[in-house]
This record gives structure tokens, sequence and C-alpha cells, in this order.
RNA sequence: UCCUGAGUAGCUCAGUUGGUUAGAGCAUCUGACUGUUAAUCAGAGGGUCGUAGGUUCAAGUCCUACCUCAGGAGCCA
């Protein structure tokens, strides 16, 4: 094990001497001093370098290191308000290890598309790292609140044989002798057979959609965390979207507030924001959502604005499109859930509304400017209803027998939804782009790096 | 799948009604400066103008086709 100290720690260590090992991410200088700029993983701290308190080898080193070089670096620690993260290294001696010639991605700005194609680099950049840093809390605080509250972690299948909900494409391969396999698109309908088993469950794992999708809010390839509870209807849906969405904004807002100043250039925009997702959301049945929105477009088009080339006019029977969602969350500061949306628009493993038979018990967590982020609903427990649904949306029983077996042994009611890991860091860090979200993004045009 | 736009130096872009040797900033290299914050200043090198064809005395600029990418819609998380 090499010996060094992180930039993370610095706060710790003022007057010590340390040594930090890392990349040089900048570099200035004036006359006889030089100011390397240091990243480690952990952070960037600036290290100074007079000409008069270091050796010629280490003055000279820090002329030669280039962009991304590598290198050692032994001095004192000081506070400061000059530099970055409120520390610098005041430098007795540099170890220069690997240099980088030509490093592809400058201090100047770049084009996305080139940014695209140098990933596995760009990465190191400080937005790439503070909104995957933001990632990984909401990750840790997935798993911790549903740990906390008795789910079991229930892995379903990647390599599945048939589609979930057989609207959407999927990607295909070879499975050995027994044909087609597809790449799983839900986890969701083995999640129901886990939360027969267990009680509570959550799935977390990569989804695959082959759809052509080509807007700044869909991945073909992306993580959804899935939980399913038995005994639960659709309130008791909404009330733990509720609690699970609250807890981990809250939690990023608790261990990630530097990646977020990072995100915002430190205005405290994204703070702010995150912090009004407060308990409980904005609930609408779909109908007063169908009327807040012909009240909006009809002012809207009476006011002679000019609307989008692709816009089209909000119809009651409708799923919601991109506008309408925009428009029907602008109004408030938290998310707001709609349910009770037309069963023609949905899935056919939602369970109906005994006294509203055309709408599904169904719910969408939309967030604020953006849109969906969760989808959820309490799924059809009645296995004749079950058949029926089948029917109409044309599905094959043979390849849902497994799941039918859920309605013919000991079914109850029960519930779930799934929410887009990367739609909510998006949401979170306001990404122009959901190919932030994720360290190394599928999406149509793009499978490299 | 549909609609719109863009391809000029390693990167980000400018380039007028078609007209002499295609420009700038950053990056790279040389030099100056003891507290810089995308440091600054002086200098140098760096180009098959996406590809193919066409119009013209003359094309980065006009026309046609193709390729690639970006933005928007639908599908959805």
């Amino acid at each position: 094990m090499l010996q060094r100290e992180y930039i993370q720690d610095l706060k710790n260590l003022v007057d010590q001497e340390v040594t930090l090992r890392g990349w040089l991410y900048n570099k200035r200088s004036s006359g006889k001093i030089r100011f390397l700029i240091l990243r480690d993983g952990t952070g960037l701290c600036q290290c100074v370098v007079m000409k008069n308190a270091v050796d010629e080898a280490t003055y000279n080193a820090a002329d030669e290191l280039t962009q991304e070089s590598v290198f050692t670096v032994t001095g004192k620690v000081q506070a400061t308000d000059k530099a970055i993260g409120g520390y610098e290294i005041f430098v007795s001696k540099i170890e220069v290890g690997q240099k980088s010639e030509e490093y592809p991605i400058t201090p100047k700005e770049h084009g996305i598309e080139y940014l695209m194609e140098h990933r596995h680099l760009w990465l190191r950049s400080s937005r790439p790292w503070a909104t995957l840093r933001v990632r990984d809390s909401l990750i840790h605080a997935i798993r911790d609140f549903f740990h906390d509250r008795g789910f079991i972690c229930f892995d379903a299948p990647i390599l599945t044989p048939n589609a979930a909900e057989g609207t959407s494409t999927l990607f295909e391969t070879d499975y050995f002798d027994e044909g087609k396999a597809y790449l799983s698109q839900s986890g969701q309908l083995y999640g129901e057979a886990g939360a027969m088993a267990f009680g509570k469950i959550y799935v977390f794992g990569p989804t695959f959609r082959a759809e052509r999708s080509k807007t700044k809010r869909h991945l073909n390839e992306f993580w959804m965390v899935e939980p399913e509870v038995a005994f639960m209807d659709l309130e008791g849906d909404m009330e733990l979207a509720e609690d699970f969405v609250h807890y981990i904004v809250t939690r990023v807002l608790e261990e990630r507030k530097n990646e977020l100043a990072i995100l915002d250039d430190g205005s405290g925009r994204l703070v702010a924001r995150a912090e009004k997702v407060l308990k409980p959301f904005h609930r609408m049945h779909y109908d007063e959502a169908a009327k807040i929105l012909d009240k909006y477009w009809d002012e809207k088009l009476a006011s002679g604005e000019e609307l989008p080339p692709t816009f089209k006019r909000f119809q009651y029977g409708d799923d919601f499109g991109a506008y309408d969602e925009v428009a029907l969350t602008s109004q408030y500061d938290a998310p707001v859930i709609v349910h009770h949306y037309p069963a023609a628009v949905k899935a056919f493993y939602m369970k109906r509304d005994p006294n509203e038979p055309d709408k599904a018990l169904a719910m969408d967590v939309l967030f604020p400017e953006f849109g969906e982020i969760i989808g959820g609903s309490q799924r059809e427990d009645d296995l004749n209803e079950l058949l029926k649904r089948l029917e109409e949306h044309q599905l094959p029983q043979s390849i849902f027998e497994w799941f039918l077996d859920l309605r013919r042994f000991g079914s109850v009611p029960h519930a779930g939804f799934g929410l887009g890991l990367e739609r909510l860091v998006m949401w979170i860090c306001e990404l122009e782009h959901i190919r932030e979200a994720i360290p190394f993004p599928r999406t149509l045009t793009r499978i490299w790096p």
C-alpha cells in the first residue's frame, strides 16, 4: 500500500506535513511561483510551489507536469480562502509519475459529442464527478430505506423469456437451444412473485428498452428500483412512494451539498429546490389533472402564444405528453402524484377501480418542471380479470402461466412502483440530458465507450 | 418512425451580396512575471472547409445526393 492522505480529509490535517497522490487537474504560474491543482478522486487541492522553498528538481518537476500527469506531492497543509476547497499544500517535494501528452479534454469548453466520445476521461472532470457522487448517494439511500423497513432485496433476472408488458421493443439474443431470450425491461412481474414469498421486496437492477427514443429523458439502458408489497393498496403505494422519495432526496442533501454547489456554481439553487420535496406531495385524480390541463391549454391557446410545432392539445382520456407533464407540475414546488389514469392507456397488470371501472388503480409521481420519475399501481389480483386483460392486450397466456399461478395460489391485494434512478439524478442535478446521469450511457446512437 | 438544424485547425467557433495567401480563443512549444483562480502578456507551429458530384472565369459560401451528429415529438422510468 502506497502511503498517502486524501484531499477530502485535509480539514483534519491543518499545519501537518502530508503526502498526496493524484493527477494534475490544472496549472497556473506567476514568476517564480507555481500553482498545481491536484486531483485525487476525492476532491481538488491547490499545491503551491515557491522557487526558494524547494530544490531544483522539484521546481523543474512543477514546470514539466502536463494536464492529467501523475505526481506525488509532499508539503504542509494550510487553510486559505484563496484556493478551491479551502485548503492548500505548501509544497516541499514533488515526484513525477506517468506523464500525459496532449490530454484531449482541456479547461476550455467542448461539444457534447466530443465529450461523450471521451466519456472515459470526461468522468474525471468536476461536473461528471459531482453528478456521479450524487448518484452514489442515491443508490446507498435506496438500499438503506428498504433495508431499514424490512424489505428483502430480490434480484430479478436480466435474461427473460418474454416481454413484461408486451408492447415495448426488446433487445433480443440467442439462448442455447431454448430459442430467443430478451433483456429485461422490468423486474416487476418477478417482484410480484417475491412479494408473495417475502411480504415486501425491492428489485434494483439494470433495465433495457429497445425503443428508438430520442429525447433528453430516455436511455436504452438504465437503472430502476421497483418495490412490491403484499397486502398493500393504491393508497399505501402512494404513501410508500412519498416516504421513499423524501428519504432519498434528504440523504443527498445531507451527504452531497458540496457536489450540488459544484453543479449550480455555488448559487444554492439545487439545494433550495431539493429542500422543497416535502411530504405530503400534491395528490390529484386524473379527472382533476385533466381539468387543470384543459384550462391551462385553453388559456395558452387564447393568449396567442406560439406553441412548439410538435405540440398536441391534450384530450380527456389521453396519457399526458411531455408538454402536459411540465405544464401540470410547473404550478407546484413539490412533486405531484396523479392517480386513477384511464385503464386504456395503462398496462394489463394494473387493477381497475371497482367504483370507476374505466380507471386503473395507477399513479405517477411527476417532478416539478420535469415529469414522470415514478410509475406505479395496485396490481390485478383476480385470476379471471387478469385473463381478460391478457386477451384485450392480445398477449399469449402461455408465457404468463407462472405469473397467473400467483393468482391461483394465495392471491392478495398488492402494489408497487418503479423509480428511474437516472431521472431522479437528472432532476436533482438539473442536468440538460439524462446521459450525464450514468457513467457510460447507452442511447440510440451511442454504445461506445 | 416523424419534424428541424449543424458539420471549417487537436477542441469551441467566426467567415459578409461567390472574389487575392481561410481567421480568433483554448490546447501544444518558446519567452516574461513571487498569490494565480478558464491567470495574464509577447511570439511560433498547426487546415483535403463531412463525402461525392454539379453550376461558375472563380465555391468554405450556390445546387443535388449521401454520411454523421445534435435538438424536438411519440413510446416510457
